[in-house]
DNA sequence: GATGAATGAGTATTCATTCAT
DNA sequence: TATGAATGAATACTCATTCAT
């Protein structure tokens, strides 16, 4: 019962936790919020994260850690697959990573005014790693000739924006828009979006109607 | 001095606010800093906003306002401009209202968590005013054969993400990729760049060229 | 026009301040409150009456001012009209004094007019007990003719006043009358009193003497 | 201990309250005011009463739960004791009642007792006024044996109470009793009532009736 | 592992009052 | 005579955290 009941409630808190700080955002939320929803005692939070800043900290570590996993695992084959089919994935998998974390992306994305600078110091540490790989993929594209020469950090913050766009107006785009970001449908049409913009802006000619096809496979 | 003051007092108290809702978010921010840094008493702020609430969505009102009158202007010309330069112009104008706004920006854009139900209805007010203008002109685009056909929600979508990067993704922009998008000279780089990924995207063959001159023309 | 608005101001004021403290007693009803009730600035209180506690002694003076003055109209005649008399029409003269200044005789003999209706509904559920018990003791005995027919609602409304004496004036009777209602011999006294006012206003001769003995041995 | 504890902070937080209320009134008593003089912490009130409202609603109900229960056990005797011993035994009961929770019953039944020196002083230079004319008449009538050689103090009280009745439970009357101490008719009623009662427990037998004739006579 | 009690510092808000106009 | 602006102190209440059990 000890492990079981251990995992049991640390994981509820975090689920509460994760559900209220995307609800209300961090600071209006409170520790007996959390408690409350998870059906457990106020002090538990305390004896499992020390204290409302550490389980802050946990939400976001065991996000990015598993962001940068996902970034990782797509930069591997970046020689073997070239650089316009990576990125092409990349993009897939980054979407479908956001819409399997909604939660956590939506909170996470949308609090970036981090107050405490050991939280401006973990983000950090994790965009400069996602900057590193958008940055290897572009350059290397660059350099083989498959990109155009655009201006790397410019693209990035571009295409950063659409990344991020489902999560960052989700509302807006369910609400107005009458979009679902949360459905794979949409998240589909959006990647095919997205890979159009890439195509139309990024790939030399050549390359990309190659490109274009094997990703369609890819997707289906 | 009786007019002057009480300007001064509560347009001190809304740089105040804005700043620090900015810097820390609307909950972390006590009512407190907000007097101490704009060097009033703290009653004034009941005074001039009747509560915290009310000086937030004060902050949000005369956001949006503003924002929709720049919406409002640039849909004016529509059939006299041609969808193309009229998106293009539109484009650039709230680019430029953005940076000019940044604090606001930042913060409403950055911290959407609406928990009141008064504020979850003063923004979809406004975001569907824009909407509508971008609807608009894309269909009128659509209609006139000036833009391709694509999916007017989807893009829509796509291209609010691309606006919202530099104010969304400010700290990144500015400690990942040392870009600095406050400044001028950024946002007019960063103007081309979207106004590319709406010739490479949305305007169809003939009508891009044409456009495309006239604006570069406009630009500087 | 200047004594006209002087007077005006000032008289709304008071009416303001009396109503209100009835309805809701004097600290929780604030400044703001009655100025606004009397359509005034709030400087205007502090002009007239100093302060909120200077509006508090006027209200209580010139209450009390008129109430000495019937009771000294009253007992003027006393000789001439021989003690009795007196008394009755003192006691007329009371009751349509306080009848006329309701406001403020409610609130300077303090009713705790409920603000919360949670609080209004508790009161009323506990007291429609209270009557049904006085009620039902009532008309039994009205019944079996232990009882003389009087009016009930009035009759329970008299007695209710009686037995609240102790408690609703007990300043009164400390300071004033040097009667300690605290005190078990006291007490004990007043409920002789009460038992007395009940034989000679309620029971029927015949049950009556019988009665009076055996309550005197059960309260010795 | 816990259970120790817990009591014991609830129960003085309880009679300090109760005190405090009394001395000063509800709304004038700070939840400071409670704390500190039943040396807890303030938000110790919250925790075990919710908030100043839930700990007056716990006064209210715990006060009256007990009241009801003297009532009911004096009623259940009703038919064996007969209405006249069954009321004495009650009105004994209620007095007694009261005496013991003596903070309770004087905070309830609303008695201002006047905070600021200054109110207790106005009030008792009026009240001592009122009671001089209530005693020259009475003793004046004693000595002329007019009236019965009562208590003259006590029987001030029990007329005090009676007089105050239609004020201090108005909305009782009103809503529990259906009777409206505001409207003439029914002061005129009551005056009546209250005349009888003079006649019946002061008056000598001789005068009595010849001053009742009189006094219908001044009423009509 | 888990809990209820308790705390002190913090919150937004409201208050009576003052003052220059 | 009347007012809007401004203030400092006080208000009720909530917070994250600690600790004995």
């Amino acid at each position: 019962m000890g492990v079981n009941r251990q995992t049991q409630t640390k994981q509820s808190i975090l689920d509460a936790a994760l559900y209220l700080f995307h609800l209300k955002g961090f600071h209006a939320t409170s520790i007996r919020d959390i408690a409350g929803k998870a059906q457990v005692n106020t002090a538990n939070i305390a004896y499992y994260f020390k204290n409302k800043q550490g389980l802050l900290e946990y939400c976001f570590i065991s996000y990015f850690e598993e962001y940068v996993r996902v970034l990782d695992k797509n930069a591997a084959d970046l020689e073997e697959k070239g650089a316009a089919d990576c990125l092409l994935d990349m993009v897939y998998d980054i979407l479908s990573f956001q819409r399997k974390n909604f939660l956590a992306s939506s909170f996470i994305y949308g609090e970036v005014l981090l107050d405490s600078s050991l939280n401006r110091e973990i983000f950090s540490t994790y965009l400069m790693k996602e900057k590193y790989f958008f940055q290897l993929i572009l350059e290397y594209g660059i350099e083989q000739n498959e990109f155009e020469n655009i201006s790397v950090p410019m693209y990035i913050l571009q295409l950063k924006g659409m990344l991020n766009a489902p999560i960052a107006h989700s509302q807006y785009a369910r609400e107005v828009l009458h979009v679902f970001p949360q459905e794979t449908y949409y998240t589909e049409k959006y990647a095919e979006q997205v890979s159009r913009f890439l195509q139309a802006t990024l790939f030399c000619p050549f390359n990309h109607e190659k490109k274009q096809d094997n990703h369609q496979l890819l997707l289906l």
